[in-house]
Parts: C-alpha cells; structure tokens; sequence
DNA sequence: TCGTCACTTGCAATTTAATTGCATCTGTAA
DNA sequence: TTACAGATGCAATTAAATTGCAAGTGACGA
C-alpha cells in the first residue's frame, strides 16, 4: 500500500487506477503541470480527458494538489507534499526556478489580522520575471 | 488631459474611448475584476467583448493593470497604480479584502537570490480563507 | 469470496473564456 | 487636412473546463 493510497483513503476517496495514475506523475516530475501535460504524460490512451479534469479537481478539494498560476490562462496543479513553495517563471521562455525559504508565515498571519478573515487556509504566490538564459 | 491619457501616451499607446473606458471604469471599482465584468459596467452596447479583451492584454503588457487569479478559471484585472498590495479572498463567498502591510519586497529578494533569476518583475500573491460571516 | 450499490469512468455534447481574421474606422503625426 | 498605422466590431474559431448519462468498478458487509 503506498503513500497515495493511504493518502485517497485519509481522505475518503476511492483508489482507482486514474487516480494514483495522476498522483504519480506529480510526484515524479515535481513541478506544477498542466492538466493537458498529465494526460500526455499518462498516455492518452490511458486516461480520459473528462476523468483527468475531474480527478484534478477531487485532488484540490481533497487538498493532496494545489492550484499554481502562471498566467498563462490555463491552470497548473502540483503535489501539495512538496511542501511549502513557491515558483520563479521567466516572463521569456517559461522556465521555472522553485522558491523554498520565503518566509510565508508572517505574511499569512498579518493577512489575517488586516483582513478580520476568520482563517486562512491557503496562498497563492508567484513571481515572474526573466532568467540568466534570456538575458541579453 | 486625464492621468490615463497620460499614461497611455507615456506607454506609446493610442488614447481611445474604449480604452479610457476600461481604465476608468477599474479606478472606480479599485477592485479586480473579470472582464466580463467591465463589459458590463461599461455597458455591452458600449464596448464590443472582443475589443474588451484585447485592451486587457494591452494594458497589462504596458503595465498599467495587473493580473490577479482567484483561482476562479478566469482572470481579474485590477489597476496598477493602486499600488503592491494584495487579496484574502473567502472560499465560500468570494469576498474579497485587502492586504496592504504584507513585506512582500524582502521575499522578493530572497527567492532573485535563490533563483538564480536576472531579474525578477512581477509577483502575484492571493490568500484563500473564510470571512467571519461565512463562518458557522 | 461474493454481491450490492454508490461512486467513478468514458463518451458526446455543451458551456465558458479567450483568440484570430478581416473589412472598416479613427487617432495622431506630418 | 490628410495619410496611414493601429484600433474596432463582427463572425468564426480555438482552448479550457464542465455536464449528463449509461456502463463499469472499488469497497463494504454478509
């Protein structure tokens, strides 16, 4: 029984072929990747598109993916087990640098405190810019 | 001759009634908004969709709106010289405060450090929680 | 281990978001 | 005032994500 397993039965999900499928590329390319990027990856033949959109989103609400944004009018999602981090995205060719130490927490608590939010659960953050290869 | 036909001349940009609509209509609301959304405060008889968006896209490569994502599968726009500040938005009702006083610019730093990056110009920072009213 | 049934999957169709092509119109620089 | 690059509006298209439904399957209890 492996982690993901276990991790679908935490959270009351079933285990099925599709779903550890797509858990298992997350965790083996360990960056945020497009839904369309999965199903590649997975084989087209082997998962349904419709069943790939729909697993995604189960994962986020199960809260074992997470949602990036890159801007690039199409979501990306990566295993929440990485962690806490966050993504450089060069503006110029896409490339992305990860971000481990950025210090998140205080934010998050100032956010709450200025915003008289009951909780927050969840951030978004990334920064864009323009990496060592497309510089001139 | 209004700030934002200043601004359109300094971005080398045509000074329309479409584009000075959008920007206006942003200022007003100082919030972020879809551009379905500006369509309709603009009115649909005033501003073709199509012409809508390509303003959009327009204004944010000349840096005058930035994008923010809501994770809501389409984009909001906001303008940009409402200044680095960022949103708490409630998961259950889509309210949406404001997040001033976040210390962003250190952070900036450390991940152009960690990076590697040439430069870094931009970043986008959401926090997703629950507001006291939507709390049981 | 087997049967049941709620949940999952795959396919077709649809909705929503955003983009493109092209003819016409317009802002602006000379 | 005129010329023309760039902007606009309309129709069509592409891309991303969702929905409905019939058939298939995981997981629980007997």
């Amino acid at each position: 029984m492996t982690d993901f397993t276990d991790a679908l039965r935490v959270a009351k999900q079933r285990v099925t072929p599709s779903r550890l499928a797509v858990l298992e590329v997350l965790e083996k390319e360990k960056r945020p990747l497009s839904v369309e990027k999965v199903i590649s990856l997975i084989g087209e033949k082997n998962i349904d598109y419709v069943t790939a959109y729909r697993t995604i989103t189960m994962l986020k609400k199960a809260g074992l993916v997470k949602q990036i944004d890159f801007q690039h009018n199409h979501a990306h999602y990566e295993l929440a087990s990485l962690g806490d981090h966050h993504h450089v995205v060069c503006v110029k060719c896409d490339r992305v640098a990860d971000v481990v130490n950025c210090g998140i927490k205080k934010m998050e608590e100032a956010a709450l405190a200025e915003s008289g939010f009951q909780k927050i659960t969840e951030h978004a953050l990334e920064f864009f810019g323009v990496c060592k290869k497309c510089t001139v």
